[in-house]
RNA sequence: GGCACCAUAGCCAAGCGGUAAGGCAGAGGUCUGCAAAACCUUUAUCCCCAGUUCAAUUCUGGGUGGUGCCUCCA
């Protein structure tokens, strides 16, 4: 049984589906105006990898993750470019996905645009006016907050405190009738973009996008609504306060939040001016390692980025990929061999596999536990390299150990970069030929100078009791 | 001021009642013509002080230090 700690009841509670076998998540996507930091990165990779364990385990998942391509920085920033806010909404979905499809992240059931949902929104709005959740004003329609009693349910604030909090800050010419109502609608102010609605022409407020998409592609209530920290207030309150007083119905079971990416300590955000873009840091490490370093931590947990932990991702995604390629290379040596009776390595390579897959879900079902679940892989790759330096392990063993190291990794959404033995050149096998058999006439010089020519053409070998292995360097 | 969270080896990081996974780095060893990879051994009174308990890193209270939210933010 799947755990999942619930932001809600601040406790891992069991998770329960709607639906036996199915389950409805819903996270929140980027708003397009830039390209997306290693911060936002966190829930695009926490989420996806929730997504993949949940098909691991057999359920069907519908996960959407939306865009909001509409708000005051997509206009202040369309202006600024000279564009339009949808030419800039259309420039960073399409830079989104760039990032995203190299990170590994897997297309979500859908990614609906916020300006594609209109008649959601007005609808949820239209109900929200209708039930009398929602008042119009000069400027806008706002949602008001002392109308929902379990206002500050997810975040564990009441309404005063939040209200002492805020007086002070009360937006000029807002006509809220209270400080923490919020706005559902924002009438047309001169040059910014509008559409039509039976209150006036205007844009959807932020909270608003997210309530009507959840409810356009997933019903009334969901399963799992995810998001990193800073959205638990005000944004996934305000949805939680409008969609619930809109339907009568429980919106989420179970809320998930993600923790930062720091930067000395410190939040990385835009405001901050300390963020790192994917694209930045994809220039210097493979995406892939961006990918491995998030999943170094558990989601929950803060996590402290540098240089050094990526050089250390680096070292350590390697090592998986150093056990792949040994296996690959023994196995092919040992096709023909039979699996022996008495090996004793082979069993315990084969309870290996069983075992450590089985570590591996229980950490995975125990709230994402992603650090712990790697530990188990390299568990596995541990008791996988000792079979493999063992020639009397036959290949039908360790192939098994490789498949399960691999489909372990899929699960965490890796990419295991294997060499193929099969891919080198003729002119490469010749000199590794020519260079095994200067070795075997002592002429060790003729051997160096050999490798050094084949390092020249991109490979390096590796001797080994059976025989040299070449590889892709 | 209100509301939360965190503190585990040189670094990162799981565990959360029965004296501590994993990765990186370090030291020693095996293997190797050299190398690479791998394997073995080795590295922690779990921030402090009280309390609960047969037993606490793990629960409770109090410190200390750090972070976040309460305003756009993943």
């Amino acid at each position: 049984m799947m755990r999942i700690y619930n932001t809600m009841t601040h406790k891992k509670e069991e998770f329960i589906p709607l639906e036996p076998g199915k389950v409805k998540i819903y996270a929140c996507g980027p708003t397009v105006y830039n390209y997306f930091h290693l911060g936002n990165a966190r829930p695009f990779i926490t989420f996806d990898t929730l997504r993949r364990f949940f098909e691991y385990i057999d359920y069907e998942v519908v996960f959407i993750q939306n865009f909001t391509d509409i708000d005051d920085k997509m206009i202040q920033r369309a202006a600024n470019e000279n564009i339009t806010v949808k030419e800039l909404a259309d420039q960073y979905i399409e830079e989104y996905f760039y990032d995203a499809d190299r990170l590994n992240i897997k297309r979500a059931t859908h990614h609906p645009r916020a300006t594609d949902s209109m008649e959601s929104i007005l609808d949820l709005i239209q109900n929200l006016v209708d039930g009398g959740f929602a008042y119009v004003t000069d400027d806008g329609i706002y949602f008001e907050t002392a109308k929902f009693d379990e206002y500050g349910k997810l975040s564990h604030h009441n309404l005063d405190d939040l209200m002492a909090g805020a007086s002070n800050r009360v937006g000029a010419g807002e006509n809220k009738r209270s400080p923490m109502d919020f706005a559902i609608w924002k009438f047309k102010k001169e040059g910014e973009p509008a559409w039509p609605s039976p209150w006036g022409e205007g844009r959807p407020g932020w909270h608003i996008e997210c309530s009507a998409m959840v409810r356009q592609f997933l019903g009334d209530t969901i399963d799992i609504h995810g998001g990193g920290q800073d959205l638990v207030f005000p944004h996934h309150e305000n949805e939680i306060a409008q969609s619930e007083c809109a339907s009568g119905r429980k919106f989420a079971n179970y809320w998930m939040h993600n923790a930062f990416v720091n930067v000395d300590h410190e939040k990385m955000s835009k405001s901050l001016g300390n963020f790192f873009t994917v694209r930045d840091i994809a220039a210097k490490y493979p995406y892939n390692i961006i990918r491995y370093f998030m999943l170094t931590a558990h989601y929950r947990s803060p996590i402290d980025f540098s240089d050094e932990m990526l050089d250390v991702a680096v070292t350590s995604m390697h090592r998986i990929e150093t056990c792949v390629d040994n296996l690959t290379f023994a196995a092919d040596s040992r096709k023909d061999m039979e699996l022996d009776d008495d090996c004793e390595l082979c069993d315990s390579l084969r309870a290996g596999v069983a075992e450590y897959q089985k570590q591996f879900i229980e950490s995975m079902k125990d709230d994402l536990n992603t650090a712990d679940a790697l530990a188990a892989i390299f568990e596995l790759v541990r008791l996988a390299n000792t079979a493999a330096a063992d020639t009397n392990v036959p290949s039908v063993i360790l192939t098994e150990a490789k498949a399960m190291i691999l489909e372990l990794c899929e699960v965490l959404g890796l990419v295991v970069q294997t060499a193929d033995p099969h891919q080198v050149p003729n002119d490469v096998i010749r000199m590794v030929n020519e260079r095994t058999a200067a070795k075997d006439q002592k002429n060790y010089a003729l051997a160096d100078e050999l490798r050094a020519k084949i390092e020249k053409k991109g490979f390096k070998v590796e001797d080994t009791p059976e025989g040299p292995k070449v590889l892709p360097i």
